[in-house]
DNA sequence: AACTAGACCAACCGCGAGTAC
DNA sequence: CGTACTCGCGGTTGGTCTAGT
């Protein structure tokens, strides 16, 4: 038999042999034991050599998603929220490279917060995920939320870090200076390049970024945008040239009203919450994050029958 | 209690790039 | 140089859980 043939006859047997579906507890101690004695990579002579039925790829996937050491489970925090908000406007679908600067989050865990929150979010605004539209609504009302409430919580996070020593493990933060970096919170030092800068507490800039950000989607293409004549007595949001909507009449108006009565449930929460885990900190956002997405939905509406 | 819809997430798949032979 | 193999990435699927009816 040749080559060719004795491949193809492998690969037919490893096909017929192949175990899908869930991992079960024996096959992730074996996967574990394996790698901890012999390392990790050679996926496909690693899963024959360490007796398990899969494919490399599997065992590779298994590995780096869930049962490697450092992965770090539970909820997406308010942090990790806005570096993803913010890294995805940068890079797209580049999950990969995303997660690098997530310590502890996969590729995998990532893309599916994207698809199930963030889309859930387009879905309810009635607008594309990449439209133009929804990526000015993150960029100008959800992350400055995100930048505000993680701003609101950092006293008192930072408190119950100071108190219990551990409460989390890294993640991004904002500094006094209106920065925001990654952060070690075990070691109270900074483990990643600053990310940017907050001004007038409602907006981001990145700085060092190797890719270039999409000229549309700059700030000062915002900025430097014509505004309507304010001798114009209109009322409500006004489309701005290049299809920008002007969303400073909600961010005035009406939405400040429910945002300060929603920061107030918030404020009255977080007492209770912080006294009570740490965990529980970041997960109060999200009953908060849907009823804001509720009200950005009906604006979004207006904006549109307008 | 039974059913349904939606959310979440682990796992799979296909593809392209890199590497070994 | 061509082929097979490996690896990693992004997209997709399907199972499980939960809330609502």
């Amino acid at each position: 038999m040749d080559e060719k043939g004795r491949s193809f006859k492998n690969n037919m047997e490893d096909e017929m042999d192949l175990k899908r579906g869930p991992w079960t507890a024996e096959e992730d101690f074996k996967l574990t034991n394996y790698i901890a004695t012999h390392g990790e990579g050679r996926w496909n002579s690693l899963s024959r050599c360490a007796g398990l039925q899969r494919t490399g790829k599997s065992c590779r996937l298994r590995w780096l998603n869930y049962l490697r050491p450092d992965v770090r489970r539970g909820n997406i925090t308010l942090e990790e929220q806005l570096l993803i908000l913010e890294l995805h406007s940068r890079w797209g679908n580049r999950w990969s490279k995303i997660a690098q600067y997530l310590p502890g989050r996969t590729d995998n865990e990532i893309k599916n917060y994207w698809r199930t929150r963030v889309q859930k979010h387009a879905k309810q605004l009635k607008c594309d995920v990449n439209s133009q539209q929804f990526k000015d609504t993150m960029k100008y009302m959800w992350m400055p939320r995100l930048v505000e409430r993680i701003q609101s919580a950092s006293a008192s996070a930072a408190s119950l870090i100071s108190t219990t020593g551990s409460a989390t493990t890294s993640s991004c933060i904002t500094t006094s200076n209106n920065e925001f970096m990654t952060y070690d919170y075990n070691n109270n030092n900074s483990i990643g390049e600053r990310l940017g800068v907050m001004n007038n507490n409602n907006y981001i800039t990145l700085e060092n970024s190797s890719v270039a950000v999409s000229p549309v989607s700059d700030l000062t293409d915002y900025y430097n945008a014509p505004k309507p004549n304010p001798d114009q007595n209109l009322v409500g949001p006004q489309m701005l040239p290049d299809n920008y909507f002007d969303y400073s009449g909600l961010l005035d108006e009406d939405l400040t009203a429910t945002h300060e009565q929603s920061n107030l449930d918030w404020f009255e929460n977080i007492d209770e919450v912080v006294s009570s885990s740490s965990e529980s900190l970041w997960n109060i956002g999200e009953s908060d994050e849907d009823f804001w997405f509720c009200q950005q939905q009906q604006q979004f509406n207006n904006n549109n029958d307008f």
